[in-house]
RNA sequence: GUCCCCAUCGUCUAGCCUGGUCCAGGACGACGGCCUUUCACGCCGUUAACAGGGGUUCAAAUCCCCUUGGGGACGCCA
């Protein structure tokens, strides 16, 4: 049998600002269909637009997908680089007379718009060049010789059979009047050009499907297959922007999310796979074609993405989460002082990891640990409420218990603490609250904590003993 | 203005194609409870939806039409 034809999927930002969470998704969603047909996924840099397009947003965006792990094939196309292919291209459709010069100024072309407004009409270009057969010329654009009636229809993977009567399709400029050619045209010769096979990309294209098309129709190549996933929606339905704070791939980094959770959450937003909420990446690939691809836009719900954060920063090993939280801590307080060897961090990781929705949380939690004695911070209120004199006599009568238990053997060993600790209060017949929350406070500065004994254990016997002394002093 | 698309709990969604098994399932959130040395975790439970109106049919969340609401596109931007 002939093997069919391997899957070329690709995603073709423009380098016009960061890497947004719209076409993270889409990359996102390009990515897995190619995967999972063990096809090739491409990267386009689609920078025809010299005005807007940056060197910083292009980094940005291979950055973001970095992060993300979705990894294209060889290097990136910059379009900026083949003005001469799209150029031979439009010579060719010149001469097989799939187009014309175009003698109209924008000004002219803006009144038959604004005409075709006044009647009612959808808003066009009316072809009053095309059968003028100019050659080039100053100011002269080439536009496509489109057909004037009938319908482009296409199949789309998500939304299903779409057609679109060819009347409400204007001859669009193929090549601006500064020579450069335009988005449409260097998209499919592009895709052509690059073998893509699968065209995935957002909604927003829909209107450029049929138009592309004719494209590639006036080339005599054949027609890619399209899909057109619906936007993300911000909390108030509208389109998502500034306003919610989180649009940008590489803001959720420093927010404290994980990768493999946004990809999680990013999955989940417009595909499904029955009841399943959580897919590790190969689950994903695997599980890609066999899920729904919705056809409704969708709100990005940030607790939901939180929930997911949680459970990865869970399953993640504490070593991992030890590397990144430094570049946490530098970014909330600073660094200076604190003790950042990798081992004592990865030993506070998991009685952080059932608490931490976010890394930046996390930071936040860990400092106490991290922070010398005598430069801990002692919440004013807590020591208020809870070292009154009972309860620093206590304390004071409880140390002899803990200097007598051994550093690196009861001290490893968070049991040995507790039963000592029960030992204690029994002989006095002390319930435990009387100890815990003096006791937290003493340690950790405040009065929420992981629990005290696992606590003792990864401070040490000195550091621990060392902060219920200055305690009682305060 | 013109064209196109969409519509199930607050949110993400399953179900819709191939009507009955759905007084609509799961998850997040919210609320309540349990656990408990604090805070969390975990566990248990509650809350809450087929946008509205017409059809078709013995039977409609599922099929058709209209209305309403939302979105997108109409560029010498991408």
């Amino acid at each position: 049998m002939t093997p069919a034809q391997t899957i070329v999927t690709r995603f073709a930002p423009s380098p016009t600002g960061y890497l947004h969470i719209g076409g993270a998704r889409t990359a996102l969603f390009s990515w897995l269909l190619a995967k999972s047909e063990g096809g090739t996924f491409l990267l386009r840099v689609e920078d025809t637009d010299r005005e807007r397009s940056t060197n910083e947003a292009t980094d940005a965006i291979i950055q973001a997908m970095a992060w993300l792990d979705l990894a294209a094939e060889g290097t990136a196309v910059f379009q900026s680089q083949r003005f001469d292919l799209y150029n031979s291209h439009i010579d060719r459709l010149l001469e097989t007379g799939h187009a014309y010069w175009c003698q109209c100024t924008p000004d002219e072309v803006e009144a038959m718009r604004e005409k075709a407004r006044a009647e009612g009409k959808k808003p066009k270009y009316d072809g009053r060049c095309r059968e003028a057969k100019l050659g080039p010329g100053p100011g002269r654009v080439v536009r496509i010789k489109g057909p004037q009636d009938g319908v482009t229809a296409f199949q789309d993977m998500v939304k299903g059979p779409t057609a679109v009567q060819n009347s409400e399709l204007d001859d669009m400029i193929l090549r601006r009047s500064d020579g450069a050619p335009t988005y449409n045209l260097a998209v499919v010769v592009d895709d052509h050009d690059m073998g893509v096979t699968t065209v995935l990309r957002g909604d927003d294209h829909v209107a450029n499907t049929p138009k592309q098309i004719l494209l590639y129709q006036a080339f005599g190549w054949d027609v890619p297959k399209f899909g057109h996933v619906p936007m993300i929606l911000g909390p108030d339905k509208a389109k998502l922007s500034k306003r919610h704070g989180a649009l940008s791939v590489m803001e959720y980094k420093t927010m404290g999310y994980l990768p493999e959770a946004l990809v999680n959450y990013l999955a989940r937003l417009g595909w499904a796979c029955g009841d399943q909420e959580i897919f590790s990446r190969e689950e994903l690939v695997k599980l890609f074609p066999a899920g729904n691809l919705g056809n409704s836009p969708s709100v990005f719900d940030i607790k939901k993405l939180e929930w997911l954060n949680a459970h990865y920063i869970k399953q993640s090993t504490p070593e991992r989460l030890a590397a990144l939280l430094p570049e946490y801590l530098a970014a909330a307080g600073g660094t200076t002082g604190l003790n950042l060897d990798p081992s004592y961090l990865a030993s506070i990781m998991p009685l952080l990891q059932p608490r931490a929705k976010t890394l930046v949380e996390m930071a936040d939690m860990a400092r106490f640990f991290l922070v010398p004695t005598d430069q801990l911070a002692y919440d004013a209120k807590a020591v208020a409420d809870q070292l009154g004199p009972e309860a620093r006599q206590l304390l004071a009568d409880l140390l002899p218990t803990y200097e007598a238990l051994s550093d690196g053997g009861d001290y490893a060993d968070h049991k040995a603490l507790e039963a000592a600790t029960q030992a204690f209060l029994d002989a006095r017949g002390l319930k435990f609250k009387a100890v815990a929350q003096p006791l937290r406070v003493a340690l950790t500065g405040k009065t929420a904590s992981p629990g005290l004994f696992e606590t003792m254990c990864v401070l040490g016997k000195t550091e621990a003993l060392a902060r219920i002394k200055r305690a009682l002093t305060l």
